[in-house]
RNA sequence: GGUCCCGUAGCUCAGCUGGAUAGAGCAGCGGACUUCUAAUCCGCAGGUCGCAGGUUCGAAUCCUGCCGGGAUCGCCA
């Protein structure tokens, strides 16, 4: 074999069909060219020496040169040992050797409740974070806080005709442009509990600050208690507007670092092409060199009155976090700022020296129905559906793994009805009812046999080498999927593959299940056979450790009984 | 017009980063409840993986070009 083969191809790893036996490599036909040989003729050498190996009970070459390996019988029972001796740790694993990654999602303006369209990218973002910390990552879970713009100050009128309508003054109709809705009026009672009359009578810049900040507070705390009912938190939550007070200015100190690295410049950009903006003027402006960086056009850095756009506040933020030490940042955002990807991660780029990484997960809409109906949402005439609505009616469990049970950059059909009517729909009591039916032979059994029958002790002595249906080995198969599942979904940075793993384990589960019943030597319990109950609990025990570790990665419950 | 995402069974979606005969659920048809919980299970039927090229032992997967759907396109966030 010439030294310099290339060996990074080779796959060995468990084939789909259980039929090309416990593991199968296509080293044969990969190597096959290097080595001068047909790929069969190799795979029969290679074959040869496999065979001399104790574990290997057999190995076969089939199809175009693959070697299929037959471990011994007693190799898959072995596997339960490691579940048992882990428990719910049963996969985790080192693939982050403590490596700091800082996930960044829901980071919705602080301008009202949540919104079901944030529900989605808030539970995705949880559950990565809650997967990558199983895969051994160091996890900081952040929320960005957009309160420098606009429309905090919005926000802060608002609240402000609140406040004068609490003092009893008659405000009459919301005027166009400010927010309507009823939760600011908590915050005007505040205010008027907090300041009595004394913020009324004076020009906008003597209270709006104030009212701003107690404002902004009282949304964060209500975004708090939202993100909460769906079982969502944070580590940090990091203020845009801190990068501009306190420690003086932070983004006009980066825009001077890019500009002394030759990364900022004054200079027109071409306008879009197709229909031009109505009011496009064609006037110099301060740019980054996004292109330097991969992105297809130089990106402004201040507004026309001299502001600084949001993307400079957003590099000052991403250069705030590789300072602190993340060299690994995932965004996870809205598909409708798919626009917005490139210049972010070009901006990481340039502020890291290259040693940073963002990765952006773009999540997609979520479309409600209700009994096949579109649920029509409007802010104005206040039909609008919060997260809270969402959480209320169907419940966050099934919330949370609707969110997950499809891949994050697939449009999502959200059914009211399917999701709480019809219930069975919902893969989540599927997961759940597995768990739910494991629990209730434990305690069974705990009965029947005495509480010592399914201690931790009595099960790791269980006769494992007695499980050897076939369909108790295919959930031991599964199980022993586990580990490389989770590895592998967390460097894709994918937690809907958790939610699928779960719905297969719990379909073979159930399935063994049901041959009890057509078979009663099958079932779990066997009063005529204690030492074999004990080897079935052992399975059915570890198969309720992987399903709580992986709904515990959802975010989701393990119940006990349904 | 540029950029990004999507196109797989009648419907909703997976497909382990290039592997063997493409898989689930729902809907349809036929079966299993004196139960360790039928919110379950077993069987049948259902496919030009949008189209056409290319890369190689091998493509739903990678590359190019079309077709169709969605998002977005200086200063909003």
């Amino acid at each position: 074999m010439p030294a310099d083969s290339d060996f990074s191809k080779i796959a060995v790893e468990p084939p789909r069909d259980a039929a090309h036996g416990d593991i199968a490599t296509n080293a044969a036909m990969v190597l096959a060219r290097p080595a001068g040989l047909k790929p069969r003729d190799l795979a029969e050498q290679i074959a040869k020496l496999l065979r001399e190996e104790d574990e290997i009970e057999g190995v076969e070459v089939a199809g175009p040169g693959f070697i299929n390996i037959r471990l011994a019988p007693l190799f898959w029972p072995q596997v339960l040992h490691g579940v048992l001796e882990a428990g719910r740790d049963f996969g985790r694993c080192r693939l982050g050797t403590a490596q700091k990654v800082n996930v960044e999602y829901v980071s919705a303006n602080p301008t009202g409740p949540m919104h079901v369209g944030h529900c989605r990218g808030a539970v995705f973002g949880d559950a990565l974070a809650n997967l990558l910390d199983f895969a051994g990552f160091e996890v900081t879970r952040e929320y960005y806080i957009n309160d420098a713009g606009a429309q905090v100050d919005v926000l802060a009128r608002s609240a402000y005709l609140r406040y004068r309508e609490a003092l009893g003054e008659e405000i009459g109709a919301i005027p166009e442009g400010l927010y309507p809705g009823d939760y600011l009026k908590p915050v005007g009672a505040a205010l008027a509990a907090e300041f009595g009359d004394s913020l009324t009578g004076h020009p906008e810049e003597a209270w709006l600050e104030t009212v701003r900040e107690r404002a902004i507070a009282a949304m964060m705390e209500m975004i708090r208690d939202d993100l909460a009912a769906l079982n969502v938190r944070h580590d940090v939550f990091f203020s845009e507007r801190s990068l501009v007070r306190g420690e003086g200015d932070r983004i006009g100190a980066l825009i001077a670092e890019l500009g002394r690295d030759g990364l900022v410049y004054e200079g027109r950009l071409d306008p879009p092409k197709g229909k031009l903006p109505e009011d496009w003027e064609d006037r110099e402006q301060t740019l980054f060199r996004a292109r330097e960086f991969g992105d297809d056009s130089d990106r402004p850095l201040l507004k026309s009155d001299g502001s600084y756009t949001y993307f400079a506040a957003d590099i000052a933020y991403h250069a705030d976090k590789f300072r602190r030490g993340f060299a690994d940042m995932i965004d996870v955002w809205g598909a409708d700022h798919g626009g917005y990807v490139k210049r972010m991660q070009a901006a990481v780029k340039a502020v890291s020296g290259g040693e940073g990484a963002l990765d952006v997960k773009l999540v997609q809409l979520v479309k409600l129905y209700r009994g096949g109906e579109p649920v029509k949402m409007s802010k104005r005439s206040g039909t609008f559906v919060t997260l809270r609505d969402v959480v209320d009616e169907v419940g966050r469990d099934p919330v949370r793994f609707m969110m997950l049970y499809r891949k994050n950059d697939a449009p999502l059909d959200f059914d009211f009805q399917k999701v709480t009517e019809q219930s069975r729909d919902n893969p989540v009591f599927y997961v759940q009812y597995a768990h739910a039916r494991i629990s209730s032979v434990l305690r069974n059994a705990a009965e029947e046999l005495g509480a010592e029958a399914v201690s931790a002790a009595n099960l790791r002595a269980a006769p494992l080498e007695r499980l050897d249906d076939a369909a108790e080995l295919t959930l031991i198969r599964r199980m022993a999927e586990w580990p490389r599942l989770v590895e592998q979904a967390a460097l894709a940075h994918e937690p809907h593959r958790v939610a699928f793993y779960l719905y297969e384990l719990s379909s073979d589960f159930h399935g063994l299940w049901n041959r009890g019943k057509d078979s009663p030597q099958l079932r779990f319990i066997r009063k005529d056979d204690t030492s074999l109950t004990f080897a079935r609990l052992a399975l059915i025990q570890c198969t309720a450790s992987i399903l709580a570790a992986g709904l515990d990665i959802l975010g989701v419950e393990a119940v006990e009984e349904m």
